[in-house]
RNA sequence: UCCUCGAUAGCUCAACGGUAGAGCGAGCGGCUGUUAACCGCUAGGUUCUAGGUUCGAAUCCUAGUCGAGGAGCCA
């Protein structure tokens, strides 16, 4: 006999059945010299599998004490229609056996709910609760919806650099990374560390963005995307950011600004109705317990076009608000998250675009605008996250860009390789960013992001 | 990094300068085709750390550590 998993027990199985389940134990509800009940989760679905193990299987006696919350267990037996209500079918057991213990004196989880900075100390064993469980499984199918969203449009899948010796990327501050004995250094003639003598024989650090390298293989191999890790050390004490997180962005040659917006808006409702459609009980889990507005927002966004809206008219519809903001908004300045979240809440009541932002407040790379003053950049705004992506077409003028990067004090030899992409063949191109993690706290309706990533990093924090 | 709040039993919290408690969980017993079961009993504490004020500090003061919410930065 070979062990199924729950979900696929829950879902096929029919009375008559014999199966072979394993799994860890929610509960035991006993009755006294009969039976007792066992749910068990193997954490193929949010649904436990009641089983019912009568007092005459072999071993109950001994055995039953030590089935306990959080112990885990081996179970053969029948499948029943069940009289209790609350489930279609049980699993009457004829054989048990104990795999592993979990004292109850120690054991850290309880029947009933605990709180996330709690669970947060003791993420070896928060996945076995309803609520990590369900995001662990939605977090693999926003992770496989990504890849087929781009696989079935024809895109590359190219693997960036996680250490990488550019040096300002601009996209803050970065973690170094270096095997020089930090207790003595050596210097150069001026004091200064000697990063000549480092392992890649100059400063590293690790990647903030994959983005710049991405445009090598988008200008050569067409469309494409990178898919990993990125890192910023930035002191963020926030809900919403990581020092670790997950990011998405693709490149596309012969992109405009509008092509991108295009596909940022089908990759974000593409993401929303694959989870929807894949996840029934977590989300419906999700909409019971952790905010119950989550399938309302989900559903609003899979059914609305995105707004798009100039930065100029975004302005313009915050000055005339009649809102008083911490933070007064005025042209040319960068919209603070009040601002993103009037637009988003109260005024449209939907997933927006800001594109064409003014030049002074965004990178080098973007494409400058006609008018002087703008640059083609675009931010999806969505309800109560706030910023899930952002992107822009790229400057693919050579001229252009060496002025730009002059008035942002870079050193084009910096980017000698970057800038060698606008000398040979240079291209229309656009891309974006989206961070995953931000896409898994919109999905589930979780408010902090440390509980959507499963071991996470921030601040003076990074366990497991 | 800034602002605000917080740290007491395994967990969630209470205790207004005067003997540190409850609910849940756990252990034991009872009851029951149960469903976050129910009933009874029991155990469980260096009140975050260091200093200070006081006859006396969980409580007041100072510093620190960690956590939460908000802000900045951003994805």
């Amino acid at each position: 006999m070979t062990r199924t998993r729950i979900a696929k027990v829950l879902q096929d199985s029919q009375p008559g059945e014999q199966i072979d389940v394993r799994g860890w134990v929610r509960t035991r509800r006993d009755s006294k010299q009969a039976f007792s009940f066992i749910e068990l989760n193997d954490g193929s679905c949010m649904k436990n599998l009641q089983i019912v193990v009568d007092a005459d299987v072999p071993g109950y006696e001994e055995t039953i004490k030590q089935v306990t919350t959080g112990a885990s267990v081996a179970i053969t037996g029948e499948v029943k229609e069940s009289p209790g209500k609350g489930q279609r079918i049980e699993l009457a057991a004829k054989t048990l056996k104990l795999l592993g213990v979990a004292d109850g004196q120690t054991y850290p989880l309880q029947k009933k709910g605990h709180s996330f900075e709690f669970l947060r100390d003791i993420a070896h064993l928060r996945p076995r609760t309803n609520t990590f469980s369900a995001i662990g499984r939605v977090r693999n199918v926003v992770c496989d919806s990504i890849h087929r969203f781009f696989q079935s449009r024809g895109f590359l899948y190219v693997q960036t650099p996680i250490i990488t010796t550019s040096d300002c990327e601009g996209a803050g501050a970065m973690f170094q990374v270096t095997t020089l004995d930090p207790e003595k250094p050596p210097r150069d003639d001026k004091g200064n560390v000697d990063y000549a003598e480092d392992f890649f024989g100059k400063k590293a650090s690790l990647t903030v963005s994959g983005q710049l390298e991405a445009e090598i293989f988008a200008c050569s191999l067409g469309e494409c995307y990178t898919f990993g890790p990125t890192f910023r050390a930035e002191n963020s004490n926030t809900t919403r950011h990581l020092a670790e997180f997950w990011m998405v962005e693709p490149e596309m040659p012969f992109y405009e600004l509008t092509d991108n917006m295009e596909l940022a808006e089908a990759f974000v409702k593409t993401i929303i109705n694959d989870v929807l459609e894949r996840c029934p009980d977590d989300m419906q889990f999700f909409n019971e317990r952790i905010d119950k507005t989550v399938l309302d927002t989900l559903n609003n966004i899979v059914s609305h076009e995105f707004k798009r809206v100039a930065y100029t008219e975004a302005v313009d519809i915050l000055l005339s608000s009649g809102q008083t903001f911490d933070y007064p908004i005025e042209w040319g300045k960068d919209m603070q998250s009040e601002h993103e979240r009037y637009l988003t809440e109260q005024h449209f009541r939907q997933p927006i675009i800001v594109y064409d932002y003014p030049r002074t407040i965004k990178p080098f790379y973007m494409r400058c605008n006609d008018d002087g003053k703008t640059v083609r950049a675009m931010d999806v705004l969505v309800p109560r996250v706030g910023e899930i992506i952002g992107g822009s077409q790229r400057e693919e003028r050579l001229d252009v860009l060496l002025k730009r990067m002059e008035e942002c004090h870079l050193d084009p030899a910096e980017y000698w390789w970057y800038v060698e992409l606008r000398k040979f063949g240079t291209v229309p191109h656009s891309g974006f960013g989206l961070g995953l993690e931000r896409v898994i706290q919109l999905v589930t309706g979780m408010t902090n992001i440390r509980d959507c990533i499963p071991f996470h990093r921030t601040p003076k924090s990074a366990d497991f």
